[in-house]
DNA sequence: CGAGATTGCGTTACTTTATAACGTGTGCAA
DNA sequence: TTGCACACGTTATAAAGTAACGCAATCTCG
């Protein structure tokens, strides 16, 4: 596998839809606020949104926020690594700061190997206030 | 602040209770699956669990596990220093591990120092199989 | 002491987030 | 041309979390 790359040639309807409402957003949003901005192109049900969010995650182009329960289009900067993201996570403007760091990614995997645990997936969420917002 | 220790004695009947479910469990809790557990000693109601687990992670005794939606008992060897906590949740057992790295809670650290993100909260979440999984 | 604040508790009702189950249509490959 | 894989639509339901109300016990400080 991976055939990260993605042209939204390859989407479907629904997964274009989905993906254009959280490339079009500067903060994550939830499924079910996706599903109200989707109503008037046909939306009707919770899992319309979840299906195209699960094959977008699947394909990279989107990003889960735990602790959130929200969505965020990828913006890190080369989308073929999505092994250790590091998402800021602002609690005043509720934008989110998405980056990737070797140092960070060599060492999660390192505590993994130490302790023999088969890494699958990394989790990795900074809760704060952003630089703007603590300027305000 | 920075009272981190609590005895049980501190504790009330309630947050008592429910940190007994979490230490009695050997993997994670939902809060309805702890409620449950308590029945029979009077909980009726998803808050009364809520309220308890709000003030067990506000002590650091209780962490909650964001990609799980559950919680667990603080297992980490010195209960004092809970800024960065790294967790490997096993799929298959879903037991987790807990552990502090000062080498990863320093690089989230400058991370966020480097971006001027005021860091009030870090989530470090590893999903995989443990290694007595892997033998199995 | 005692008026006011704080904290925990119990309950009902509710919102938000996520999935189960079942059936339809379309394209492709044996 | 049959059968499989996949996306889709719909109804219903489960799981997770919160709002709002009121009561009782405990501080706390004038």
């Amino acid at each position: 596998m991976n055939e990260h790359v993605h042209a939204s040639a390859d989407l479907t309807k629904n997964q274009a839809l989905v993906m254009g409402a959280l490339t079009r957003s500067d903060s994550p949003l939830s499924a079910y606020t996706i599903l109200d901005q989707l109503r008037d192109d046909g939306f009707r049900a919770p899992l319309q949104v979840y299906r195209a969010l699960d094959k977008l995650v699947e394909f990279g182009m989107v990003h889960r926020l735990e602790s959130l329960n929200a969505f965020v289009a990828c913006r890190h900067p080369r989308c073929d690594d999505h092994e250790t993201v590091v998402f800021m996570i602002c609690e005043t403007c509720s934008r989110v700061q998405e980056l990737s760091d070797d140092v960070l990614a060599n060492r999660v995997a390192f505590l993994a190997d130490e302790a023999r645990f088969a890494l699958k997936n990394t989790t990795v969420e900074l809760r704060g206030i952003c630089r703007s917002c603590q300027a305000a």
